[in-house]
RNA sequence: GGGCCUGUAGCUUAGCUAGGUAGAGCGAUCGGCUCUUAACCGAUAGGUCAAGGGUUCGAACCCCUUCAGGCCCGCCA
């Protein structure tokens, strides 16, 4: 494709360099930042100030012009007179700086006749030369390929795109510093495991040539962070990026964030409680209590509902007195396949289909069928449950949690009954892993666990219905070099 | 994996179920303008209509294949 303002801006950047002017100059030092003087602009004005930006804007009326400057999120107007700055850098302005470019800028704070706190040039200096039109900024850039490809220009042009991004960083700050106000420690584990572990889920594999070995990239960090139980942190977690080979869609993505937080002394009822708190801080101090998305009304603020997944299933007419068989014609009505029966694993599945879109309103699903996780606890009333706990937010699963699996000789019983169920061709039953087995076996204090999506967790905060839109650099097919032509 | 929709200038798009030289706004370039902020006025340039193949005298348009994306469904968080 012929890009003309490019062609333009390398023969303007040749003459630039003709001229002894550096396109690309390394001492560039604005006094101040844009939101210094934004923020306090009546304690500004009538000084003379330098700052540096990006031109998102300009206009020119003959001997007077204007640029919307912009830098890291704040934007102040730049006010050029000839007769003030003088002929031959205003010629310069107008003929070698253009929309796109950074510029320095050097000279009064004051107010336009329209009331626009502007800053008076005196002084210009060209800072970064650009070799493209800035897209307009009223316009947007709105084809998705280009704004997940070229995410940089989304976030340059889209304001919506910066902030959520912004927020996005706020979000998971606020989310590390309530935890280690908590007194918890983040700790850092491995990405490459020689056994993966902690969820049900299909992994990346790898090869490590130092040892000749295959690895898988963690699909959870589980299992590391309860020997760090073992080893006598009482409190840890880890904000750790996870690696699941399975579809891409609103809700997945292959690499994604969850924070993993685990505390010895404490339940699943505790863990409800934490996580409750934790999300209703972080979406008060977001200042998003009550959102929408796609479509649905959510409110943080009531506390969240807490209801027994057999209560909800009860509520569809699926109760004790349900046959398996009776089960088993569900399972295949809905088309939802289990590699070998079991009637906990059938509920799990039953209720995913038939109740997980209703639960809007943020609610803790809990006391699941023990088939459903290896790595819970047996429910202290009911032998044929676990204390785990979901929670649901606007449809989707954010977070899921137990009161920790520490009994060494049913947590092998449990990995055992797994490793069967992968010799029926469950390929996302968790691996045997003898090793976690074995800290096990040296004690583990009661503890409890939570698992939280954090990209899901933005979602509803920033009111997003696609993961997309809240990754930075969405996972997206690779442009063919056939078809690609900029 | 199944269904529906989309891809036209740097950006936003019209034209596609009437097959007949591809149009606009913004941006760019040149000129004008001392208070604009989607600035304005005048002129100019800018397109392999996602890619490939077919039908046709003639294809952005009809057909086939491919690529990329979106939405819904199925499966996993």
């Amino acid at each position: 494709m012929s890009r003309i303002d490019y062609e333009q801006r390398v023969e303007m950047i040749k003459t630039l360099r003709e001229m002894g002017v550096d396109p690309y100059p390394p001492d560039v030092k604005p006094d101040y930042a844009v939101s210094e003087i934004t923020e306090n602009a009546d304690a500004y004005m009538g000084k003379t100030v330098s700052l540096a930006g990006r031109i998102y804007s300009i206009r020119f009326h003959g001997k007077l012009a204007f640029a919307d400057i912009r830098q890291n999120g704040f934007q102040i107007q730049a006010m050029f007179r000839k007769d003030i700055m003088g002929d031959e850098p205003y010629k310069f302005l107008k003929k070698y700086v253009d929309k796109g470019d950074f510029l320095w800028i050097k000279g009064e704070v004051i107010r336009s006749k329209r009331g626009e706190l502007s800053i008076l040039a005196a002084e210009i200096r060209l800072a970064a030369k650009a070799m493209y039109d800035l897209p307009h900024e009223w316009f947007g850039i709105e084809d998705m390929r280009t704004r997940y490809r070229q995410r940089y220009l989304d976030i340059l042009i889209n304001k919506d795109s910066f902030d959520v991004f912004v927020m996005r960083s706020r979000i998971v700050s606020g989310l590390r510093r309530y935890l280690e106000d908590m007194g918890l420690m983040e700790m850092e584990t491995p990405v490459l495991q020689p056994v993966y572990g902690g969820a049900s889920a299909k992994p990346f594999k790898t090869h490590v040539n130092a040892i000749d070995r295959d690895y898988y990239l963690r699909i959870s960090d589980e299992l590391y962070l309860k020997r760090l139980i073992v080893a006598g942190y009482d409190g840890v977690f880890e904000v750790a990026k996870d690696f699941r080979n399975e579809d891409i869609d609103t809700t997945h993505n292959p690499e994604f964030t969850m924070v993993e937080i685990y505390k010895a002394y404490v339940d699943y009822n505790d863990m409800m409680d934490m996580t409750e708190g934790l999300i209703r801080h972080l979406a008060e101090t977001n200042g998003a209590t009550t959102v929408t998305i796609g479509g649905k009304n959510i409110d943080l603020t009531k506390p969240f509902r807490r209801v027994k997944m057999l209560d909800m299933l009860a509520e569809k007419g699926i109760t004790d007195r349900t046959t398996d068989e009776e089960l088993k014609a569900m399972l295949e009505k809905y088309n939802l396949k289990l590699p070998a029966y079991n009637r906990g694993q059938a509920l799990g599945k039953l209720f995913e289909k038939l109740c997980e879109d209703e639960l809007v309103d943020p609610v803790f699903v809990i006391d699941h069928p023990k088939e459903t996780t290896p790595l819970c606890k047996i429910h202290r009333s009911d032998p044929s449950l676990v204390e785990r706990f979901e929670l649901y937010i606007g449809g989707m699963e954010l977070a899921n949690g137990y009161s920790e699996l520490n009994d060494p000789q049913l947590q092998e019983h449990l990995f055992r009954e797994e490793a069967e169920r992968r010799d029926l061709g469950d390929v996302e039953a968790h691996e045997y892993d003898e090793d976690f087995i074995e800290a096990l076996r040296w004690g583990m204090p009661p503890t409890g666990g939570v698992g939280i999506g954090i990209d899901r967790l933005v979602m509803v905060l920033t009111q997003k219905d696609s993961i997309k839109e809240v990754l930075l650099f969405p996972m997206m097919a690779p442009i063919n070099a056939e078809n690609h032509e900029n």
